[in-house]
DNA sequence: GAAAAAAATTGCGCGATAAGCAATATTGCG
DNA sequence: CGCAATATTGCTTATCGCGCAATTTTTTTC
């Protein structure tokens, strides 16, 4: 808790740097494809300096994916802030819906092409698998207190944060595919509930 | 079919040298520490000129984990070969066992070391992480046969494919920081169970 | 078995990147 | 207001990935 009271006119200076950043790579590489977007041309949309840039990012992928890091960043949080009497699969459930469970009216074309595009170039995939990855160990401490066990020496608390991050991102590719379009909640649901039944064999 | 009978003697040669610049790239940043293996090094190391490095691997990262990658890529051919009648649950842990399930006397402490390298050099993580999505796009569709299911319309095929994909990486996580050293068998036995019965919150 | 064809290796060079360092500008605090 | 902390910037360097064309090696064909 050293860093939560108030983030401090600077710290929120960076803060909208970083994301303006973060918004303009994803938005060039979205327009032009990655190959076409210098750090140079991210530096300029964001009007800052080529330098600073890797002052703030140590790599155009990680900039284009930051967003998404820090939405599943967050994921962690929420589930902590469920009651702790729920049962972890329902908490489970219900942040996974809010966190990536259809913006009610606005499926957001921009944010779409942006996963589509992370989810497509070779070289964002690995980045954003990373900042699945990276969450799941945040959520596997959580788990590990809301279960008593132990997030170390357990296998249950990473294996479910895994799991879960898994789900949301096979519905999330299912999702993109759709060729009539799906709403991205159900898809999360069913996956979630596939989960929670041991994935049994169709039939 | 078009490149099955006979690998060619051409063919062998160069499976040799991506094999021999694979292993020298591991072995390098094995000993001396990623960022202390140049490219060039790594050439030396086999016995080719740098250019030839990049007509092999686009990069360094995907060279150190090819030979990860090559690993799990054969877990799809392996699940095919499993007999069709046999429930898949069951093919799915058998598989698992005998390509990731302890080698017997070996340890290997080489490959211990590489591993250990591929999931804490931030670099090589998502080049792990992609190669454990790619061989689970493969596995989808085999499971699709099996359970007569569509891999582009059912949830099922790549849900399973990613839970067991997911089992794997955390039982492997698991193993390398046991400190009284434990079966990796035991860990991943463990793990596939646990998905099979649903993730059960404990007590 | 030698010449032609196909394919792989290599050298050269370019555009781009990520990071170290030191100077400068900006912001926060007393 | 002025000092101290911190952020931004320019400059420079080591490295990288790849396009291109020349050369060497392997395979095919006669």
């Amino acid at each position: 808790m050293t860093t939560s009271p108030v983030p401090g006119h600077r710290e929120r200076k960076k803060q909208r740097t970083r994301e303006a950043l973060s918004w303009a790579a994803l938005r060039l590489a979205v327009e032009r494809g990655l190959g076409n977007v210098l750090v140079e041309d991210i530096a300029a949309a964001a009007d800052v300096s080529p330098r600073t840039f890797n002052n703030y990012f140590s790599s155009k992928a990680e900039a284009i994916v930051w967003r998404h890091s820090d939405r599943v960043r967050r994921v962690a949080e929420e589930l902590r802030a469920r009651p702790p009497d729920e049962p972890l699969w329902d908490s489970l459930t219900a942040v996974v819906l809010a966190t990536f469970g259809g913006e009610g009216a606005a499926p957001d074309a921009e944010w779409t092409a942006g996963v589509r595009l992370m989810l497509g170039e070779a070289e964002l995939q690995g980045e954003f698998l990373r900042a699945g990855a990276a969450a799941e160990r945040e959520c596997a401490a959580v788990i590990a207190e809301r279960t008593g066990t132990d997030a170390d020496r357990d296998l249950y608390p990473p294996l479910v944060a895994a799991a879960v991050g898994t789900a949301i991102r096979v519905a999330t590719e299912r999702w993109l595919r759709a060729d009539p379009p799906v709403a991205v909640s159900a898809l999360l649901r069913e996956a979630m509930g596939l989960l929670a039944a041991g994935l049994p064999t169709p039939r």
